[in-house]
DNA sequence: CTGAAAGCGCTTACAG
DNA sequence: CTGAAAGCGCTTACAG
């Protein structure tokens, strides 16, 4: 069918071998040779064929990259900072759509063996014994993308440092002199960090602590908004005297502006809310919310950088990463 | 380093081929030896290399999908789209993230030519004759999503029925009453198609036209809703009696709310505004804005059917496909 | 500077 | 029902 390399040789009258020094760029070759062989390649139109390159040098140079949900609005901004380094060190990156679910991630696991990847970014939503299990059979460097998998697995991580950032953000709220802040806590394994540093900041300045947590997961807007809804209506008739609540996200928060906003009550006039993601409509003029932005792009460069130093250089165990956040501050947040 | 197949024979006393044979579910194979080449292969945990298999079997059964920008919110409904109905029919998707760059279209391209994809769905920004050229070498199937290529190209593509969606969206304000209608136009082709279903309008029912197009190419929030603060100003200066606006987007629909906002006028007390796309903020209560769904999953679905049936069924020329959409109607637009 | 040969890990007629 | 052999399209020591 397609023009293969031994066409290319006898069409100028070389051996296979030659042919594939010049593809490869080798210098000992006669320049003569050379256009010969390049001559050839371009009037026969001639693509070598990846799949044999790959059979022959038992290399592939292809990086699987998970996306947890193809709908997640920041993956994009991981796999963007992912793609570019690896790409600049001549990596292929195939990304594998996990929708959420456990099992793909497993079916995933297993074509990066039958394809022979050279190493991974994953970002799974749960760390059981059989992932733990088929990582470790891979026998190919890993790295855990915006999740941190149990010390035990040996599976090193970059994430954000949510801990940190949660805890400025309510030194932040703080120093604005508020001391009733109200937590809505983000459903996940994230969420639960920040709550932790919520918690901690709270006892730490002798504040009272109200947290509410709503069960549902709730990645897609309108599900979190409905439990920041929630949230804010259970914050508002347990604690009807708090002045600044700190969401989980900017999607928990715009839920909660929801619900102030049918009862009347006004953001920051009678109370201060403050998210985090700094989603894109963030800054729209009717929500003009304070939130952190995760510098994801950065997260998904360094969680190449570690995979590329785990292949390349042979590092086994690259040190854990925690990325910080900024705080952006807007309107929706005010002294008291 | 890794078992192979060859490993597999030697432990259980077979041919290469005898493996081979039972890996690939041919059944005329004693249930013994087939029971024996199953326990080795899972004591041996091997699994056979993809490389090789598609080198022998000339088949590589992976299809290139293009990414026009991984930020492209509407790009992931596509793909899940797509994505199932390939896996389905036991097809591989390669994604390429071209970030909005015909370069990196072409290059694309060309590693679909070194892999041996077998076919591609693609969603270029711009048909220039090396584009065209360069598909043309490809020699495999390939389908435009979302964009509409040449006539002459004979490349097929599935896109909506802008045109008839925004007859329809304009029929639906027409019907509330309206007569002074603007357009704020999407700067893409899509856009223009819109535009034209808008101009024939209104010269059909003999309302008069009011169609601002703003330059900047504007895929992300924060430049829609630039363009859009900047079309809804000056329709508000020329044409101060306007009482609905058809935005081509909801992004720009959002961007002329801000600016009715700055100006202290009330949507739809003061003026109606319908957007399309349905994004997810669409339906907050702040916008609650009316809009056009555009069925995007089912838009990569088809477009996966097509390219199967150019591939399975070598069906070179399949007819293009435009799908409809549907209004959603909210609270942003009433009667007059 | 160049060629012949073996090999990468599979599949697939061809025999038996 | 099974094996030996050739082939997929490259790369890479090994000679010369």
């Amino acid at each position: 069918m397609s023009v293969t390399i031994r066409d290319v040789a006898q069409f100028c009258g070389v051996s296979v071998s030659t042919v594939s020094r010049v593809l490869n760029g080798y210098t000992d070759i006669s320049e003569e040779t050379a256009n010969k062989v390049f001559d050839a390649i371009k009037k026969l139109d001639f693509v070598p064929s990846n799949t044999a390159r790959m059979l022959s040098k038992k290399k592939t140079r292809i990086i699987g990259l998970t996306i947890p949900d193809i709908k997640d609005p920041f993956f994009s901004e991981n796999a963007a900072g992912a793609e570019k380094l690896l790409q600049e060190n001549g990596y292929e990156i195939f990304y594998g759509n996990m929708e959420r679910s456990g099992e793909k991630l497993l079916n995933f696991l297993q074509q990066a063996r039958q394809m022979r990847f050279e190493g991974l970014i994953i970002t799974p939503d749960e760390w059981n014994d059989e992932l733990l299990d088929t990582i470790h059979k891979l026998s190919i460097p890993v790295v855990a993308l915006r999740r941190r998998p149990p010390q035990s697995s040996g599976v090193p991580y970059v994430d954000n440092d949510h801990y940190k950032g949660a805890m400025e953000m309510m030194t932040y709220l703080s120093d604005l002199g508020h001391t009733k802040i109200a937590h809505i806590v983000l459903p996940t394994g994230i969420g639960e960090i920040r709550r932790e540093a919520y918690r901690d900041f709270c006892r730490i300045r002798g504040i009272p602590e109200r947290d509410i947590r709503i069960e549902t997961p709730a990645n897609k807007l309108d599900q979190a908004k409905e439990n920041g809804y929630e949230a804010m209506k259970q914050i508002h008739k347990q604690y009807p005297d708090t002045t600044a609540v700190f969401a989980g996200t900017d999607q928990l928060a715009i839920g909660a502006m929801v619900y102030l906003r049918e009862q009347g009550l006004s953001v920051p006039g009678n109370i201060s809310i403050a998210g985090v993601n700094d989603m894109d409509y963030a800054s729209l003029p009717w929500f003009d919310l304070t939130t952190m932005s995760l510098n994801r792009t950065e997260m998904g460069r360094a969680a190449a950088q570690m995979l590329l130093d785990m292949i390349e250089k042979r590092q086994t165990h690259p040190e854990n990463l925690l990325l910080d956040s900024s705080i952006i501050v807007r309107g929706s947040t005010i002294k008291i």
